[in-house]
DNA sequence: CTTGCTTACGTCCCGCGTAATGATA
DNA sequence: TATCATTACGCGGGACGTAAGCAAG
């Protein structure tokens, strides 16, 4: 493969034009230039492709014209990889991995796919759910394209942040408590906690009791979050949890209640990360246009607004 | 159109070993360059074709595997060129326009063609019959690709013998000196002539009779042979030919008699012409070749041998 | 003498390899 | 530290244009 496309195109604009004068006319390129190419080739291929005819231009021989319909068919194939570049970058298609934390996963991927994949039927979306570890290992893979998850940083990572979630009070819907408009850390100083114990969950609310200066008093863990809700539902103890399922009903049939935390402690931050250095696809660039306008700290799907 | 078939190939070869490293020994290709060549083709389609994994090669993304596929079928494409390429000059076919002087063509050309139609079915023939300056200008112009005629001259004409024309004199079958085995044009001096009255011909015997310091008594002239040949069989005088039709009775129905010129003229030169400047088909290598099985001073397809 | 392809030649860009750098596991 | 990819850089070939050459009508 020893010839180029421009030599090629240079040949066809010859051949279609019976003339290297007027051919270089059309193709913007000095006789001699496109004279030399067809040289090239002739001598590539061991063909002779055109007649010369002194004074008056050349004319393609009965080879030439075989090699004029392959070299079109070529140039013309070659055109359709910039309209393939064109429609991978114009059309909003193509796979798109989506990844969640596992605690949110349910509440929010189900609505915002929906509706993503309603608004952009080419998409194919795969959604996967892991803990944070594992998204960002696979976000610096490139095996996700996005993934929500809660604040992380890293100088290959774009972290964007959507909502704040604060720290809320889960208790038994019966509970004493539970009608209070608000609770602080100490007003349940002598309940026992059921807690949440995920990697970075279970430090992050150890932290709290720890800023409150409240013993902290483990009555029952688990990293399943509906695990624990149904403990708390169930009268064990109280709960501390970000992530608000509109359902207000543990999976025990139990009921609960959700209640402000009014210590000033710094709210868990919601967002989406990247991978600083790949490209952003298009449908990647939708998809995070779409949980810009679904997912505020007023409003997020599948959770329970406050 | 500002990418290269080059870099295309180095973008499947690394697409394929999903290294750069590995490609590059594949192709012969240092590194960097491979390297380069990706990233050229990345910016100027606007697209990321690979996922890099620092340490650990590099991976496709969805739409540099789409890039991939299209890439690979260019490729092929482009090499199938070669392979046409291979196939005109290695095969016997295509057209084939062969010019034959007019006083021979009649004999000459169909048992000539027809064997090599036999021969090289593939080859599509097409026979023209001209004067000598016709051939010439239309060998020049491409518009035939061979001409059999006398020996021609000229830089860009390339004329190979294939067989000595003596001068033959003609006579009707019942002449007096039509039993002799061979005459002097002196012998004839008597005798009137008929002249064959072609552009070269004409001058080419008339200079016989120079040089034999005969006079030249032009009883009736043709630029016809066949009517030369019935002038003379019906004893309107003698005739000087080359062309010897193994027919030897005349179109009126008359017989004819060929004898040896015993003079020490120079014979007449057929061959073939082609132009130097025009690389010769296969189909036109093969006429040649079968020309010179065919046709030699002793033995012409169609005339009589001597 | 005009037309049109080719040759000659000088310039500049680009593809190439070597070597150094960066980044990850 | 080993492995890959990328950047830096100098060299050489090739693509380009200008100008001259040359053949044919």
């Amino acid at each position: 493969m020893r010839f180029t496309l421009k030599q090629l195109s240079y040949f066809v604009a010859a051949g279609e034009a019976n003339s290297i004068t007027l051919a270089s006319e059309r193709v913007h390129i000095s006789q001699p230039s496109i004279s030399s190419a067809i040289s090239q080739l002739e001598a590539e291929f061991g063909v002779q492709l055109f007649f010369r005819h002194h004074a008056q231009g050349l004319s393609l021989t009965p080879a030439g014209q075989r090699f004029l319909i392959a070299a079109r068919e070529l140039l013309q194939q070659a055109g359709a990889l910039n309209d393939l570049a064109d429609e991978i970058t114009t059309t909003i298609a193509g796979p798109l991995r989506i990844g969640a934390f596992r605690t949110f996963a349910p509440l929010l991927l189900p609505e915002l796919c929906v509706d993503f994949a309603e608004a952009h039927p080419k998409v194919s979306l795969e959604m996967f759910e892991d803990d944070e570890a594992e998204l960002v290992a696979k976000i610096r893979k490139a095996e996700l394209d996005i993934a929500l998850t809660y604040e992380q940083d890293g100088v290959d990572l774009h972290f964007e942040q959507l909502a704040l979630l604060p720290t809320y009070v889960l208790l038994p819907a019966g509970h004493g408590l539970a009608k209070s408009g608000s609770l602080s850390l100490k007003d349940l100083a002598s309940q026992p906690f059921v807690l949440l114990d995920l990697p970075v969950s279970r430090e992050y609310f150890a932290s709290l009791f720890e800023k409150a200066g409240v013993p902290l008093n483990i009555v029952a863990r688990s990293h399943q979050p509906e695990t624990v809700r149904s403990y708390v539902a169930s009268g064990l103890g109280f709960s501390l949890l970000t992530a608000r399922p509109k359902n207000l009903t543990a999976l025990n049939g139990r009921p609960l209640a959700y209640l402000y935390l009014d210590d000033d402690f710094p709210p868990m931050k919601l967002g989406m990360i990247t991978a600083r250095t790949i490209r952003k696809t298009r449908a990647v660039a939708a998809f995070e246009e779409h949980c810009r306008k679904s997912i505020s700290t007023r409003s997020i799907p599948g959770m329970m607004n406050w």
